[in-house]
RNA sequence: GCGUUCGUAGCUCAACGGAUAGAGCAACGGCCUUCUAAGCCGUAGGCUACAGGUUCGAGUCCUGUCGGACGCACCA
């Protein structure tokens, strides 16, 4: 509908160049959008107010010849209308407004999926958190959030790849190692001082537990954990992520160990490149305006590795060795995004904690400098969770053991609860998350509006059935004329156009703020509506309606990852 | 110090550069003999941190100030 209107708009500005209003060959851009005052009709453009600096006119005056222009179809749209500072207003015929109803029942599920991204394939790397201890609530945000992006750019054609980029090399690995081997050699009776680093978390006990039942004593003699311990604690640890995943519904569609960047060499190609472009030196790099006097002074200045990453817009060259020569996580992952970049997509996407955001240039800077693409790379940042209990802020730290796990969050609420929770806001706002109000279930968590719409028409559908009544195949749906079935229709229109922005502005929360809405205008219907009446052709035409409210919850909460439940 | 980001009702948050800035919670007052009251209706609550600028039009864009969060080699 919104296309119609936006050709319609075309062809009367073309007619209007002919005619000499506008210079010939100019660009000319306007919007139509639905306006959010429901008064100024069901569609408005700004094309006049937009146009009006390529004439003499006043943006009023224009939008008289725009209007004399349009070529309309009255039976579509019934009225059409100037107002304000020189908007013009659509107003739909009821028969096409309610047409959306039909259309919703014959779409069912496809009803809001959409095209525009067909043909392009999209890969979403998210969670990646490091397999060095379960996943925490700050994980959290961003595996719901990467998930329902994945979901609204499916449903909008894309072909989408979700990724996890396992950090599975490194010192943070070998701490691993040596804690899970420090508890199994202290559980099979050595008394032992921990090591200088480990990770003091009840899950490397479990693991060096499981570690004895399934090897029994013959890592005891080890100082320093060989390989195969590593590899178990990692692939045990990657099992609890799997775990949480599951629970909250995430799946990931390809997991990239970063061990195998270093084991198949792709460092050394990936440096090679950038030696031939001449983006690499030995250098030394200043000091960080950071650090203390004292820290200063502690400053020690050596000669590293570095990529010229200045060139493509950072702050500082980076380096990709460490002083022991061997390359630091950048090096990886450089060569790990420019294998992204290898693999053809459109669009990469990264979901990163607010805690990584210095660290976009620099990636940004190497993908520019190895594919001399700009705009390859989007990264969303997910600002910090801040988890309270009663209005008390919850500390949280993995050094000491004491940080909340994902798990236990959702086992106390809900995967619903907490995917609603933390979706309902945008995510470059800080989200605090109080366990208390969480586990309390109360309505300061929507998800339950939502839902309880969504079973309340179930509900009405159990009781026709009951009563012995069918809903009628065909309904006459003009009866459908009060303000509240009127609202409530638009709404169901605006549907796909919510998808729509979502994808394009990777706005995942727009689809719930829109179904709050939706079900707060099922609520207030339903309340003042009997929809079982004993006249059977206007309980056939709100059945309709509901029917129509039911699919389109539906579809939003499935792109939510979140039940619709048919009772509650 | 530099960078990124945020500042909207008492609290938690919305608002593709559009028209009179909206919800939920909390507060107050109403609505269940009828399809689920996990609901509905109403009242109250705002100089969108502050000051300039761009624009026909600014919570939104630009500059500055104030305040919070995050980050700033040899961790990942």
């Amino acid at each position: 509908m919104r296309r119609m209107i936006e050709t319609l708009l075309q062809r009367a500005l073309e007619q209007l160049t002919q005619e000499g209003v506008f210079p010939a060959g100019t660009l000319l851009p306007f919007k139509v959008e639905r306006p959010r005052e429901k008064n100024h009709g069901d569609f408005s453009t700004n094309a006049a107010l937009v146009l009006s600096r390529w004439t003499d006119l006043k943006p009023r005056a224009l939008a008289e010849k725009i209007l004399l222009a349009l070529s309309l179809d009255r039976s579509t749209l019934a009225d059409c209308q100037i107002a304000g500072p020189g908007f013009i207003n659509f107003t739909l015929s009821t028969t096409s407004l309610l047409g959306v109803i039909t259309d919703i029942l014959q779409a069912g599920t496809q009803y809001g999926r959409g095209s525009f991204g067909r043909g392009k394939r999209i890969q979403i790397e998210f969670v990646s958190a490091n397999p060095t201890g379960p996943m925490h609530v700050g994980h959290g945000r961003g595996a719901i959030f990467g998930d329902v992006l994945a979901r609204i750019l499916e449903a909008s054609g894309y072909e989408v790849l979700r990724e996890y980029y396992i950090n599975d090399a490194g010192h943070q690995i070998e701490v691993l190692g040596n804690s899970v081997l420090y508890r199994y050699r202290q559980k099979l009776g050595l008394d032992l001082s921990p090591p200088e680093e480990f990770y003091p978390g009840e899950y490397v006990g479990e693991i060096a537990q499981k570690l004895i039942e399934q090897e029994g004593g013959v890592w005891l003699s080890c100082h320093v954990a060989p390989q195969p311990v590593v590899d178990f604690a990692v692939a045990t640890v990657l099992a609890y992520i799997r775990q949480d995943l599951d629970q909250l519904g995430i799946r990931f569609d390809s997991w990239f160990s970063e061990r195998t960047l270093h084991r198949e060499g792709r460092i050394e190609q990936v440096l090679a490149l950038l030696t031939e472009k001449g983006l690499l030196y030995q250098g030394i790099l200043e000091p960080p305006k950071a650090l203390s006097a004292t820290e200063t002074e502690e400053w020690e200045a050596r000669p590293q590795l570095l990529f010229r990453s200045t060139r493509f817009g950072d702050e500082v060259d980076r380096p990709l060795q460490k002083g022991d020569g061997q390359y630091t996580y950048f090096a990886a992952d450089v060569a790990y995004h420019f294998d992204k970049a290898q693999r053809g997509f459109d669009r990469l996407i990264n979901v990163w904690g607010a805690d990584h955001g210095g660290y976009i240039k620099r990636v940004q800077a190497a993908l520019a400098a190895l594919t001399g693409k700009t705009d390859l790379l989007e990264v969303k940042l997910m600002q910090m969770v801040n988890l309270t209990r009663g209005g008390e802020p919850v500390r949280m730290s993995k050094r000491a053991g004491n940080f909340v796990t994902l798990n236990e969050i959702v086992e106390e609420t809900s995967a619903d609860a907490v995917r609603f929770w933390f979706l309902t806001r945008s995510e470059n706002s800080g989200l605090d998350f109080d366990l208390d109000l969480a586990v309390a279930k109360s309505n300061d968590n929507p998800v339950f509006y939502v839902q309880y719409a969504h079973a309340r028409i179930c509900s009405v559908g159990r009781q026709l059935r009951e009563k012995g009544l069918e809903e009628g195949e065909e309904a006459d749906l003009s009866l459908l004329q009060s303000q509240a079935e009127l609202d409530l229709v638009r709404l169901l229109g605006s549907y796909p156009e919510i998808v729509e922005n979502a994808a394009k502005n990777f706005e995942p929360h727009r689809i719930p703020y829109y179904l709050i809405e939706l079900a707060t205008a099922f609520h207030t219907y339903y309340n003042g509506h009997r929809i079982l009446e004993s006249d059977i052709n206007l309980r056939n035409a709100r059945l309709k309606l509901i029917s129509a409210v039911r699919c389109v919850l539906a579809n939003g909460l499935g792109l939510l990852g979140i039940q619709a439940p048919e009772s509650m």
